[in-house]
DNA sequence: GCCGTTTTCGGCCCGACTGTTTTCAGTCG
């Protein structure tokens, strides 16, 4: 069983608890274990069942019991249980926006609502409007909340950071450009770089506050906007992305900007501790409960993130590692890494040309790469069994050995590798002849076939691969595409270790689609020993700078230059 | 349900918004 569906489990678990009226903070432990497990790397049922699961923080004795059924029968007792006592149906409204436990409970002990049908009739019976509490924009807010569940079962998707990130950006310039603007930061999730965001935060401070946000709200690139105010304002894009604009005085810049970044949960875990220390955290600044002298509380306001951290004890955390994952206890210490950055990066080992399916010849990537900067750019198109553009067999790839030699005799700023990104078959054993793959400066090995195989077969066909002293590093490891494909099933302790063993490199892919190793994996390897190499996976020049989000990986992954094998000069 | 720099019991982050109400509960991020 996967992390991910041990922690949706566990979601489903907390619904329940909270439909059957069940104590907030309960709920939460249910909740916050399923984030903890999703942001574990390591198998959760094995740590189940060989006793060390209650090392995860907010896992004790109880949690532990119900995951141990969870993994060895496929159902916790307990939610078997609610489920006979809670109908499914009230699960499926609790996904209409602004309908809470309490309320749905309520509908169910009143109206005996069991489910959408059920809601919908007595919504539209006006039956909703005569409970206490309740009234006609209630039911109004159900209506068009069933409407939705009917069109979109699944719920809105999060968009994946690329097809977000250019709009944050056009928005936050346009704020910065009006004459009334102070300044302007991206925020949220968008500014920790995850790799699906829900929407755009945008914090600014300014002189004339309402008249910026009537301004912004009157940009090209929006389609609706809420009600400008001297506190922001809320708009929606043409392409139906939400953005939420806030203005603040400048002296509270810091603690917006902080607060609006998150994570959440990095926020929380950062409010608890502070409360233990006398103080109180929120966007409107840093109440201390010792305060000046006659005893009052008082608050601090700060124009900067690092004065809030610094005023709480912490050392400057980057925003991509505020996701409660110990960034807190590392910077108390003064121990965060030293995050790897876009500059260092001195080669890019993974693309292609239209010798397979790219779109550029080898001078034209060749050109793009020089202009980033690049000493070393390695050429690695497909492989003769691909299947998709043209497959290259191996006269043709002797033939481009040649093509490289020739270029780097000529005088360019850049220096190319030969390469190529050879499938891994099922069998484990990869394209070419073992003295083809020895004349080659760089092989990536990768799998592009037959997803469908067991996570035993699938880790034995990686871990043969890893084995091969011919392989160099491993491509887009689980294969998974963000909101289109799973990854494939691989035990990664294992994969990781056989890299270790084998001192084969694996590869964070940072086509934004797959940012593949994940950063969950990647921290993982990098703890282990495996060198990481950044790369692109570019199929045109100008993807080249998919770099930047192979990067936001690694730095959500934790980790520095030092474990980023391209960082330095090509080593072979 | 979890957990301990004051605690093995009694706490557990903070505020805005919404809709319903004349002071607040529920929901959300």
């Amino acid at each position: 069983m996967t992390n991910a569906q041990i922690a949706e489990a566990l979601e489903e678990l907390a619904v329940l608890y909270q439909l059957d009226g069940a104590d907030q903070y309960r709920v939460l432990a249910y909740t916050n274990s399923a984030r903890t497990i999703k942001n574990e790397g390591r198998s959760v049922e094995e740590m189940a069942r060989n006793g060390t699961i209650t090392e995860l923080p907010g896992v004790g004795k109880t949690l532990e019991e119900k995951i141990l059924a969870l993994v060895e029968t496929g159902e916790i007792p307990a939610a078997a249980k609610l489920k006979e006592r809670i109908p499914e149906g009230l699960l499926e409204i609790s996904k209409i926006p602004g309908l809470g436990p309490k309320t749905i409970r309520r509908l169910h002990d009143e109206l005996d609502v069991n489910g959408p049908d059920d809601l919908r009739a007595a919504a539209e019976a006006q039956k909703v409007r005569e409970m206490k509490g309740l009234g006609p924009k209630v039911e109004e807010k159900i209506l068009t909340g069933l409407d939705k569940l009917d069109a979109e079962p699944q719920g809105p998707t999060r968009l994946r950071l690329d097809e977000i990130l250019p709009t944050a950006k056009e928005l936050v310039e346009a704020l910065r450009l009006e004459p009334g603007c102070d300044k302007a930061e991206i925020a949220g999730s968008v500014r920790r770089l995850t790799e699906t965001c829900h929407d755009i935060d945008l914090i600014a401070t300014s002189t004339d506050p309402k008249t910026l946000a009537a301004e912004i709200a009157g940009h090209e690139l929006v389609s609706e906007h809420g009600k400008p105010s001297d506190k922001g304002v809320k708009l929606t894009t043409n392409s139906g992305i939400g953005v939420d604009v806030r203005i603040v005085e400048p002296e509270a810049f810091g603690n917006l900007l902080q607060h609006f970044t998150g994570s959440g949960p990095h926020n929380a875990e950062l409010r608890e501790r502070a409360v233990a220390q006398g103080f109180h955290v929120s966007e409107n600044g840093i109440k201390s409960e010792r305060g000046n002298a006659r005893g009052a509380e008082e608050t601090e306001f700060f124009a900067t993130e690092e004065e809030v951290y610094e005023r709480l004890g912490y050392q400057y955390i980057p925003p991509e590692l505020r996701e409660d994952r110990g960034e807190l206890d590392a910077a108390a210490k003064g121990e965060l890494p030293d995050l790897v950055e876009r500059s260092q990066i001195k080669g890019d080992l993974h693309c292609h040309t239209t010798l397979s399916d790219g779109i550029a010849s080898l001078e034209e990537m060749a050109a793009a790469a020089e202009a980033l900067g690049y000493e070393y750019l390695a050429i690695t198109d497909h492989s003769e069994s691909h299947g998709f553009g043209n497959n290259v067999d191996a006269d043709r790839l002797w033939q481009r050995i040649e093509e490289i030699a020739e270029f780097n005799n000529e005088d360019h700023g850049i220096r190319l590798l030969s390469g190529s990104e050879v499938n891994i078959h099922p069998s484990g054993e990869v394209d070419y002849q073992d003295d083809l793959l020895k004349a080659l400066d760089w092989v990536i090995a990768s799998v592009h076939t037959a997803f469908d195989e067991n996570e035993d077969k699938m880790t034995g066909r990686m871990v043969t691969a890893i084995e091969n002293p011919l392989v160099d590093c491993i491509g887009h490891p689980t294969g998974r595409l963000i909101n289109q494909r799973d990854p494939y099933p691989l035990n990664m302790e294992r994969v990781i270790a056989a890299a270790v063993e084998h001192e084969t490199l694996i590869e964070i892919n940072g086509n934004p689609r797959r940012r593949d190793l994940n950063e969950i994996h990647a921290r993982m390897a990098a703890e282990a020993g495996v060198e990481i190499v950044i790369n692109t996976d570019a199929h045109r020049p100008d993807t080249l700078e998919f770099m930047d989000y192979g990067i936001a990986t690694a730095r959500r992954a934790w980790l520095t230059a030092g474990q980023v094998k391209n960082t330095g000069p090509w080593w072979k």
